[in-house]
DNA sequence: TCAATCCTTATGTCAGGACAATCGGACTAC
DNA sequence: GTAGTCCGATTGTCCTGACATAAGGATTGA
């Protein structure tokens, strides 16, 4: 007896152009993906078998395989040997990302501005140049911000950068964040180690963040590396509890 | 005339099982990550091309891709079409993962102790009973909990969590984590959603800690999904920041 | 009624081959 | 000398085919 189990992807007029420089498993998995955003493949619904759907499209299984792998890299789906992959019902699905402060207020629809306090060259300390890999004494950048939203202040941002990676032009850098100039510099981010804490606001601190003086702050260390291996960037942040946390999802690995 | 680049991985006398059940390619990936671990494959260095360690273990292309694969994905390796794959040399290697405190403090060798304070079923208000799933009213666990290290409270602890999950041993909850538990109930952990700010301590928040009333407490707020999409358990930490910070590496996703 | 066994179905693993795209160095032409 | 071009090396993409493994339901047996 022949199942009437629908296949939902049998319906979505899912296409690939094999014309396009976009590899076929990426034009898929965007596919896919954009499907599982507006609804039309609803949380928990099997996606029907790999071969159908390689077949049905004219692609090889390892192609489709390729494509649905990503996706559940993505966290947006399931598989379960023996019974199909599925579409899982989470309700947020914003991964951790290696982004700026910038950009995620700028997502969040905060219209961000940045006051550039200090841009200029000094001479490291041992700690930082153990942390940066250059020589004690030697030039780096050094930056300190105040990133305003709503013409409040809401963080405070000191950072330091090697020489020689890119020049570091203050309107710039009010106008847009650290890591999409780095980025825009041809350096590849990799990965970057952080460490959030908490502490009172020191009278400095304090002022520059309009808050009361020992007050609590969340804080922020970074250092962050390039594809080589290279610490590209080394930041010190402390952020104003009432207007900002830390949010993010995390996915189990395998 | 011949080049004379050695192949780093010549001479770590990589060999697979083909009786074993491990995926063959799961060996190598194992294996190759040994050798980065023990620093047998010097940071930087190319890995010679997969044509040649296929051949030379005697296994196919994709197989040895999909090792390879598995490693970039951890952040360990680099490839770069027309160079080669390339071991990054990044200073620490631990990924964020979806781990439980006791289960972090005990890999960072502290000892960590519980203490149950509260372990009963009460009725969910609206809020929990929106980000649990279940119907406002209905019954669900909450656990109250102090973790110390070396005899000193370093977080107080509330969860409430689903019933008809798992049951909740006082007992099993002071000498484990609640991860530790709920994977042990066959529950496959999938994804949380977090979120780490900061505020002052409240009166009883404050002595239960041992800090001063108003000192800084580090938050996080957290629900945890398994593979189905279902909200297995729902927490609300309060950390003490001078014996506590959350450490973590980020990876760019391609 | 209940438990063990078989069967279907789907994903997991692996092989071997072909061609394309890109990087970097060497070579060439101006 | 300098810039453009060619070329070898290596990974990226894609194909076909095969068998293994696990999950779940159906069947069968006590």
């Amino acid at each position: 007896m022949p199942k009437p189990q629908a296949d939902p992807t049998a319906s979505l007029g899912l296409r690939v152009d094999r014309g396009s420089p976009v590899p076929l498993y990426f034009q898929l998995a965007q596919q896919l993906e954009a499907a599982i955003e507006e609804g039309a493949l609803s949380p928990g619904s099997l996606l029907g078998n790999e071969i159908e759907l390689a077949a049905r499209l004219g692609l090889s299984r390892p192609t489709v395989r390729q494509a649905i792998q990503s996706l559940v890299d993505k966290g947006l789906l399931v598989r379960r040997r023996g019974v199909g992959t599925q579409v899982v019902h989470s309700q947020v699905r914003r991964p951790l990302e290696l982004s700026s402060l910038y950009d995620d207020l700028e997502a969040a629809g905060q219209r961000p501005t940045s006051l550039v306090l200090v841009n200029t060259l000094v001479p490291a300390d041992a700690e930082l140049a153990a942390v940066l890999g250059v020589a004690e004494g030697d030039d780096v950048h050094r930056v300190e911000r105040l990133r305003l939203a709503h013409g409040e202040p809401l963080a405070y941002l000191v950072n330091h950068l090697p020489t020689g990676l890119l020049d570091l032009d203050t309107g710039r850098l009010e106008t847009t964040g650290l890591y999409r100039l780095l980025r825009s510099a041809g350096i590849t981010l990799h990965s970057a180690r952080q460490s959030i804490g908490a502490r009172a606001a020191a009278p400095a601190e304090a002022e520059r963040l309009d808050e009361p003086e020992g007050a609590p702050l969340l804080t922020m260390e970074r250092v962050t590396y390039d594809d080589t291996g290279r610490a590209v960037e080394s930041g010190a942040h402390t952020y104003r509890p009432s207007r900002y946390s830390f949010d993010f999802q995390l996915l189990a690995r395998s």
